[in-house]
DNA sequence: ATGTTTGTTCCGAT
DNA sequence: CATCGGAACAAACA
């Protein structure tokens, strides 16, 4: 689940706790694997300190005191989840890192049930492949809506398909897609090649204006939970979602459409997006 | 039992 | 040769 709005959730939050925490103990679950293999993973992070934690579109990335940097991402059922004892394990836990601060002992838990996730320890130089890989991010303010219609225009896909792409603009996911393309009133299976530059601008402010707004909510939590924060505690956005899950369009009460664009659920008003 | 799911990568087709 | 789109990855639930 996690996109942009919850990544960032989880990142504000880890900042709070774990910066200038020192790593005294990794462990990982049986037959788990991590980046680049088990054993170069724990002894990396043997004794690191936490120098600085930020988000790279949906990566959790922590840089090290040696210039390396321990990574996740969440993929669809990942979780990051901070505990104060290690007497019971949660859910689907696959690596557990103890960490320090003023003598109290934190235990920073990657979860994860379909394990599309991953765990890495990246090079100063794979980290930098790794920023370069994406786009601009999608609610940081070095995208401009020129750039943004100059990487839709070399495209021959649909809309919905390009914002997917992170390599255009990184942080959307499918939820936020589908509100996003709702609140600018654009039918998703439009050719990113007729866009105009208007079209783009405004669709680039409610890209904006709905992630800034799930980040307000803390992300979302569908019913299955596959994210919650890392005290283990639901978001709110569901709760305000425009046309993810609808049956009517919020605005005209159309019964929305549901469909498969690029083999993702995509919900759309008929009468509303066109 | 089959179809569905928040993400990404790889491979075959175009 | 570059780009696109579908399958695959794995697990739980309805």
């Amino acid at each position: 689940m996690p996109e942009l709005p919850e990544v960032h959730t989880i990142v504000a939050d880890l900042k709070k706790q774990l910066e200038k925490s020192r790593i005294i103990d990794v462990t990982i679950e049986n037959s788990y694997k991590t980046y680049p293999g088990n054993a170069a993973f724990i002894e990396g992070l043997k004794n690191a300190v936490i120098e600085k934690i930020g988000r790279v579109g949906k990566n959790i990335v922590i840089k090290i005191h040696t210039g390396s940097y321990l990574t996740f991402h969440l993929a669809m059922t990942g979780r990051i989840l901070l505990r104060t004892s290690n007497t019971t394990k949660d859910p689907w836990q696959r690596l557990e890192i103890a960490l320090v601060r003023d003598r109290k002992t934190h235990y920073l838990r990657f979860c994860d049930m379909r394990m599309f996730g991953k765990a890495s320890l990246l090079t100063g130089r794979e980290a930098k492949a790794l920023r370069e890989k994406y786009g601009p991010d999608a609610v940081g303010d070095e995208i401009s809506a020129d750039e943004f219609l100059h990487s839709l225009k070399k495209k021959r896909t649909n809309i919905k398909n390009a914002l997917l792409d992170q390599s255009i603009l990184a942080g959307v996911g499918n939820i936020y897609a589908n509100d996003a393309l709702w609140l600018a009133k654009i039918h998703p299976a439009t050719k990113t090649a007729v866009f105009t530059y208007k079209k783009v601008q405004t669709l680039l402010k409610c890209i904006q204006a709905i992630l800034k707004e799930g980040i307000l909510h803390r992300g979302s939590t569908l019913p299955d939970e596959a994210y919650v924060d890392i005290f283990g505690q639901p978001g709110k956005h569901q709760n305000y979602f425009r046309i993810y899950g609808k049956n009517n369009c919020p605005e005209c009460k159309t019964k929305v459409v549901f469909t498969k664009i690029n083999g993702r659920g995509t919900y759309f008003c008929p009468n509303c997006q066109k």
